[in-house]
DNA sequence: TAGGCCATCTGGTCCT
DNA sequence: AGGACCAGATGGCCTA
């Protein structure tokens, strides 16, 4: 990260060399509050990143924006397609007097699957480069 | 050194 | 008119 600091700071001449104190003035209170949205955006994606399925080491790197939001979707993705699962099984135990072994085997199998590895989300869409 | 990622600035557009 | 949002431009930092 580079500097967080949203406080009013002055413009940068050389960008603009010929506009008017009243100009130069309205654009640093615009600059500031485009930087706080900014901020406020990464504070986000920050959340986002805290509660993603990904490893925590501090030996990884940060993930980028857009790996984020991508692994995000996947995990979304992969949460509905697990309660679907579930339904099913629920409609499955109360519609069934009796259960396949065949059929327990995979719902005590399947529990355990739940993918919260990141490498799993990460290779699923769009994130296998 | 090239490429990826990022923060910041800027002008345009839309909304209130 | 002012604020929010957006995309393009720019320059800095880091890594392979």
């Amino acid at each position: 990260m580079q500097n967080e600091d949203v406080s009013l700071k002055p413009i940068d001449e050389k960008r603009l060399p010929n506009k008017t104190k009243r100009y130069k003035e309205k654009r640093t209170r615009i600059n500031q509050r485009e930087r706080q949205r900014m901020h406020d955006l990464n504070a986000a994606l920050e959340g986002l990143r805290q509660v993603m399925p990904y490893s925590q080491s501090t030996s990884l790197r940060k993930l980028s924006k857009i790996a984020t939001l991508l692994l995000a979707r996947n995990y979304i993705v992969l949460l509905q397609q697990t309660m679907e699962e579930l339904r099913a099984m629920v409609n499955d135990v109360y519609t069934s007097k009796t259960l396949s072994q065949n059929r327990l085997h995979y719902y005590s199998t399947m529990s355990q699957q739940i993918p919260y590895q990141g490498s799993t989300l990460y290779n699923f869409h769009g994130l296998n480069s």
